[in-house]
RNA sequence: GCCUCCUUAGCUCAGUUGGUUAGAGCACCCGACUCAUAAUCGGUAGGUCCUGUGUUCAAGUCACAGAGGAGGCACCA
């Protein structure tokens, strides 16, 4: 047998400002199933994982909760560690970013980077929320990329057209904490300078380290220029203070990948282990991480430039998958298709959908999705219907029959049928160590198949009832038994609990991948249980209506979340009651309004406001149809700066509330008002 | 209008560097069986591989154009 290779992995780290949801559990299932694999093939491998804990989010839900960041984190974890353990997410550390552990490497990696002349310091002219008095983060402040002009970015980087650049360079930026347009600042920050890595990071990405379509992605960025990365953070900021600097932090992205050698050394510690040898620059010990496609650019460009120059081992590979939609849909909260673990785990057995993920996940990033029919009928015939049922079926003749004892002696049939399973054993193991699981469902179920297949050939039922073929009957069913041994065993990454209940059910103190070359001969087994139970159609419809409630009661709770379209916006900071007076609003009536043909959103509005007629162009089109809008009254911001947009000019703006796409609603005063009445 | 990605059986998906009559599972229908969680086994049926044009001896596979879908952008002050 081949030397036990030593693995380390990782999935990426939730971030401890929401729950989790099924779209997370795609990474974490699918992560655990490939280190379960590597432990049932005799590998020595280590799953750590933790919460991603600093960061402006994090500190102003906790500011709106009125509780510290630290408290705010740890109740994160808890609920996060209740979900994964739930999901049989079988971490060997979860720690968090936010641990003396992940001081220490931030700072080792900062302090041996700025040895080597990796950091730089320049003073820049940073946006500043002047409602909030701070600085903002990349991701906090939104407008248009310089590049491709693609709008409603973020300040680090483009996801449109995957150009880097900093905040400043931004068109028409915007606040996303409090809406108003940041003013400019000047600020000391300091770069981590990418560029110095620029040749060893061209070569590390085409040496099979990630997929060739990451591979080819990262090219265009490297035609773009890797410009320096901004590390730090003015005050106030939750995280860890740059050493030797004052007020300054580092920005939640540098030390949040750090948290896998942080969570891996809290690991090391507790089981005694030398972390060197695992992160060490020479350690010949592999390193694998998991993550989603839009995380990419952390991970295959600031990361492994990070590890290197700080003298760690980098990466031997990024597995990145794609996203999650449900019934072909993105998961929304308005549409009620954002599932989150917690309400997935009341009504269905996570099995199901380690199942459903497993029978559906490639080592491509294609997106993938959850039909909840498909979803119930391939659970239920594949699992229940055609593996469980194996055992389910011989189970009862082994014990009634001969005491729950397997034969001792194969007939060359037997034996034969037995080895061809045995035969799939590496090539169903090369396809879970290639990420290739739908593959590899695919083969077991093939093989389940043949399993049922011999027990209707030889017919143990007809067996039973003549004396004479009493030693082909026990022959029969031993190898039924034996074969779903093998089967559970070649499921039991995805199917943990499952697996650990057919252990029981076949005496075994264990399920080894290669334990199955020994078949069970004379061994006893004990009384069926029924292993798993079949998904009931009401269960999806419950889970989903519990979703829209669930969401619901989650949001007011929530608070700002970036990066969500649906949530609430928190309250604006405090106004005087002069700033409130400064908006016009007058009562309007729509006298016209059509469509803008060359724009998809836009809808050119005509409104009466008794002083005389406007134009407005309201982004409304994707809610509204022009004709239902003729004669209805609404509110208007009348003394708006007009604004010149390139199909005329927009004399103000309408007054609408809601998410956007359908779920947009025009206000609408109540019977009586006439156009031209101030609202105040 | 522009950019990116999709489109193979009712559903979920395979289809290797272009190479015979395009495959699987599930669902459906018919038959068998009754050991088994109404599970299982056999069989039938089901496809203009989105459309068109082209390249080629040969196209699901390549090129171009178009349609439909998804996402992004121009605009939503």
């Amino acid at each position: 047998m081949p030397q036990p290779r030593k693995i380390v992995i990782t999935s990426a780290l939730p971030y401890a400002n929401g729950p989790i949801h099924l779209g997370h559990l795609v990474e974490y299932i699918q992560t655990d199933i490939w280190s379960r694999f590597q432990k049932m093939r005799g590998n020595e491998c280590y799953y750590v994982c933790a919460d991603d804990a600093h960061g402006t989010p994090i500190m102003l839900r906790a500011q709106a909760e009125g509780i510290t960041p630290e408290t705010l984190i740890a109740r994160i974890s808890e609920e996060h560690q209740q979900d994964f353990a739930r999901f049989n997410i079988a971490f060997d550390q979860y720690h968090s970013t936010h641990s003396t552990e992940n001081h220490y490497f931030a700072t080792t990696i900062y302090e041996r980077l700025k040895a080597k002349n990796h950091i730089s310091r320049k003073t820049i002219t940073q946006f500043y929320d002047p409602e909030k008095s701070m600085f903002l983060p990349d991701r906090f402040i939104k407008g248009t990329c310089p590049k491709c002009k693609a709008t409603d970015q973020y300040g680090d980087n483009c996801e449109a057209c995957g150009a880097t650049y900093s905040p400043t360079d931004l068109i028409d930026p915007k606040s996303v904490v409090s809406g108003a347009t940041p003013i400019e600042k000047e600020t000391e920050h300091l770069f981590f300078e990418l560029a110095h890595f620029e040749d060893e990071l061209k070569t590390w990405t085409h040496k099979g380290h990630l997929q060739t379509q990451i591979a080819n992605k990262l090219d265009e960025w490297f035609e773009s220029g890797l410009r320096a990365w901004d590390i730090s953070r003015d005050a106030p900021y939750f995280g860890f203070e740059i050493p030797g600097e004052k007020d300054k932090f580092f920005y939640v992205w540098l030390d949040a990948p750090i948290g896998y050698m942080a969570s891996f050394k809290a690991l090391c510690d507790r089981k005694g282990m030398d972390f060197d040898q695992y992160w060490g620059k020479d350690a010949d010990t592999e390193l694998y991480h998991f993550i989603g496609k839009d995380i990419i650019y952390f991970h295959a460009l600031f990361w492994p430039a990070m590890l290197s120059g700080a003298d760690f081992k980098t990466p031997n590979a990024i597995f990145s998958h794609g996203f999650l939609t449900v019934d072909g849909q993105k998961m929304s909260k308005s549409r009620g298709t954002f599932i989150m673990a917690k309400t997935y785990l009341d009504h269905l057995n996570p099995e199901y959908l380690r199942y459903y993920f497993a029978a559906k996940l490639n080592g491509r990033i294609d997106d993938i999705d959850l039909n909840l029919e498909d979803f119930a009928q391939r659970v239920n015939s594949d699992l229940i219907g055609k593996v469980v049922n194996i055992a389910s079926r011989c189970a009862g003749f082994v014990v009634k029959k001969f005491d729950g004892k397997l034969c001792e002696t194969w007939s060359p049939l037997a034996l034969a049928l037995y080895q061809s399973f045995i035969d799939k054993s590496e090539d169903i193991a090369g396809l879970y160590e290639k990420r290739e699981y739908a593959q590899a469902m695919r083969e077991i179920m093939g093989l389940a198949d043949k399993a049922n297949e011999y027990i209707d050939d030889t017919a143990p039922w007809v067996l039973a009832k003549d004396p004479e073929q009493q030693e082909a009957l026990h022959e029969s069913v031993s190898l039924g038994i034996n074969l779903f041994r093998v089967l559970i065993t070649y499921l039991a990454p995805v199917l943990p609990t499952t697996s650990a209940k057919s252990a029981d059910f076949l005496q075994l103190s264990s399920l080894q991948w290669h334990d199955i070359e020994q078949p069970l001969v004379g061994h006893t087994i004990t009384k069926f249980k029924p292993l798993m139970t079949r998904i009931e159609p009401e269960s999806l419809t419950k889970m989903m209506d519990a979703s829209k409630t669930d969401i619901a009661a989650q949001a007011p709770k929530e608070g700002n979340q970036n990066n969500e379209a649906e949530d609430l916006d928190p309250i604006s900071d405090e106004i005087e009651f002069d700033d409130f007076a400064k908006i016009d609003l007058r009562i309007a009536k729509i006298v016209n309004a059509e469509s803008v043909p060359k724009a998809n959103k836009l809808i050119k509005l005509t409104l009466d406001i008794g002083l005389g007629e406007r134009q407005v162009f309201a982004g409304i089109k994707s809610a509204y149809d022009p004709s239902e809008l003729i004669g209805k009254h609404t509110v208007m911001v009348a003394n708006l700066k007009p604004r010149k947009m390139r199909f005329g000019l927009s004399e103000g703006m309408v007054l609408a509330a809601g998410p956007g796409g359908k779920d947009l609603f025009l206000l609408n005063p109540d019977d009586g008002a006439t156009p031209g009445m101030r609202v105040k």
